[in-house]
DNA sequence: AGGAACATGTAACAAGTTACATGATTCA
DNA sequence: TGAATCATGTAACTTGTTACATGTTCCT
């Protein structure tokens, strides 16, 4: 049930509503739907009413066009600190890119190159962007005050692709070394 | 679809039953459940059933206990190609860690630090037992024969845990310039 | 003989995606 | 006034998990 726990985190910075929430899911941006999970309106609106009825969220406000705001209660922000804090054995995978990479060594040579090569140059450009994104985030922060939301994850976002760029040029010298030439 | 095309890739490494796959997903050996894509025996029988419908593999041996082995067909084969080499704009991630991560600053700084301090020991603790792993695979292999399967995956992991660490380390260190002492 | 591991399957449920459906407000 | 965006919802379908269910072979 990580979609109820990944909205009670965004909801942690303040009040939102479904829409809001939505669009916090589907950008390509660097936010949570490219790199942790990805939630449809059509998931997060029933969601929601659910997460109220158990008395985690409330509407603290509402809006034009029905537009209603929902609220983290202090039950919602307990649930969040205990789930946050405690790490299960075993949990929730499910990751395209990376069941690629395992399967690198499931294609001939030649493609194992195309598919190393393409994930480098990807992995580089990725990496170009969000370092001139963050570069501003950081320039604008005073020091001084907490870091910005969304500062870690882009951190994080950054060292990934770094790693994943890493990986690629590794394996292509390792899988280079088979086939002299 | 991805489950087709895990197994597909799975069985390029040669024929396989449903009970072999699934123990492929089930290990908590650094195997594909754990980074890439989770799978029960439950939706593994079921999806070679339709997928020897569609002629993407085929049944090429029966064993004791009703054992029955699956092989590739050349249509499993470009199938499983196709999708390799093809990148989609958009891909299916899902990942409760990296989720935890994005919400990281949803706590007080002081479960931040806690929860920023277990994940740098439990990669710590990971990585070494990774880097053994891998470091064994390596003194085994002949440096003239192809690369083992699975070590370009092994290799992956490694650097992925090597991210989050100092990626930790970093988070550790940026919430700590907010509240001296 | 009896337990562990091998081996396959189905059913009920949970979670997520795509498509369908509707309507209000804002702005040019 | 018309298009874009805001805003919420439901229905049908797909995918994955947990629980139920069964039977065989190997090893001690």
């Amino acid at each position: 049930m990580s979609l109820r726990h990944a909205l009670l985190g965004l909801l942690a910075q303040g009040p939102a509503s479904g829409y809001d929430l939505t669009r916090a899911f589907a950008g390509d941006d660097g936010g949570i739907g490219q790199y942790a999970w990805q939630a449809g309106h059509s998931r997060i609106y029933p969601e929601l009413g659910k997460m109220a009825d158990a008395g985690l969220v409330v509407v603290d406000e509402t809006g034009p066009r029905g537009r209603k705001s929902y609220a983290l209660t202090d039950e919602g922000r307990t649930e969040l600190r205990r789930w946050m804090l405690h790490r299960p054995e075993r949990t929730t995978v499910r990751d395209e890119t990376v069941l690629r990479m395992f399967l690198v060594q499931s294609l001939e040579p030649d493609d194992a190159r195309r598919l190393l090569e393409g994930i480098a140059e990807h992995c580089a450009a990725e990496l170009a962007k969000l370092r001139s994104v963050m570069d501003e985030v950081d320039a604008e922060h005073d020091p001084h005050e907490p870091v910005p939301f969304g500062r870690l994850a882009g951190e994080y976002g950054l060292r990934q692709y770094e790693a994943v760029h890493g990986w690629a040029l590794w394996s292509l010298e390792r899988l280079g070394a088979t086939v002299p030439g």
